[in-house]
DNA sequence: ATGGCTACGATCCGTAGA
């Protein structure tokens, strides 16, 4: 199973490229995030024209996410359990005997701001569902934007970027605590080549200058990741015209 | 230099992203 996550930044605009993407990468489950459009707006009959079964939790202008998938997902389940949100940022299903759950995970804007105290809020209330949620679906996979960089190595300026959003203590201690849970960063399973990320902020020249941040990840219960055979980002849809500022993250399970 | 780009939904600028 070959199980992708990408932040879109709109379907909308970005329905070509994922089309391309999907045709060319060949995933078995994407999980999207913000859609940044209702439900009634999702191009569910293009997707399905493309092989994928969809499930979504869309919202105008902010957020949404969506689990594609070439066989039906079951079991869906919206949102965090007894967390009440307007922001739709988690989806669960069922593929293929996996447990998906596909997170946007809050931005956090800046360290003490209000949107960074929900950011922990919101960490703390997945942390407390994906306990619960691994104790009866031992073979779970998390994949989304998570917003955070774990360690310095995700980060092309640790220097510039310390202290800041993204990367301070708390996020990273949030981080660390859902690893704590049992499960694994993927992408650190394989060695891999340096300074590499999967987000670039589009000012600056950020992706020609490789000034990026490995903020988007696909995590594994320590059972399913036995069966990892691959992790990896795949910049190729960055360099398109009028990309997303995310690139894909895809992991490969036996 | 606290800007810079992009998307959106509102107007011809503000909010949000990260």
């Amino acid at each position: 199973m070959k199980l992708a996550s990408w932040n879109v930044n709109s379907l909308k605009v970005r329905l070509p490229h994922l089309l391309e993407w999907l045709a060319q990468a060949q995933p078995d489950v994407v999980c999207l995030q913000e859609l940044k459009l209702e439900d009634a707006k999702f191009p569910r009959a293009e997707l399905q024209a493309a092989g994928y079964h969809s499930a979504f939790s869309g919202q105008k202008t902010y957020n949404g996410v969506a689990i594609l998938a070439r066989s039906p997902p079951l079991e869906v389940s919206v949102g965090i359990p007894d967390f009440q949100d307007e922001q739709k940022r988690v989806l669960a299903a069922m593929v293929d005997g996996v447990r998906v759950l596909c997170v946007y995970c809050p931005n956090g804007q800046s360290v003490g701001s209000e949107k960074y105290d929900y950011k922990l809020r919101w960490f703390a209330a997945l942390r407390q569902y994906l306990a619960a949620d691994l104790s009866r679906h031992p073979i779970l996979a998390v994949a989304g934007d998570f917003n955070v960089a774990p360690e310095d190595r995700d980060v092309h300026d640790p220097k510039a970027w310390e202290g800041q959003v993204l990367v301070s203590d708390a996020e990273r201690s949030a981080w660390r605590a859902l690893l704590a849970l049992g499960l694994v960063d993927s992408f650190r399973l394989f060695e891999q080549p340096e300074k590499i990320y999967s987000w670039w902020d589009y000012r600056m020249l950020g992706f020609r200058r490789n000034a990026g941040l490995r903020i988007d990840h696909v995590l594994a219960s320590v059972e399913l990741a036995k069966r990892c055979i691959a992790s990896s980002v795949d910049k190729a849809p960055r360099k398109l015209e009028r990309p997303s500022d995310h690139a894909p993250v895809i992991a490969e399970f036996s």
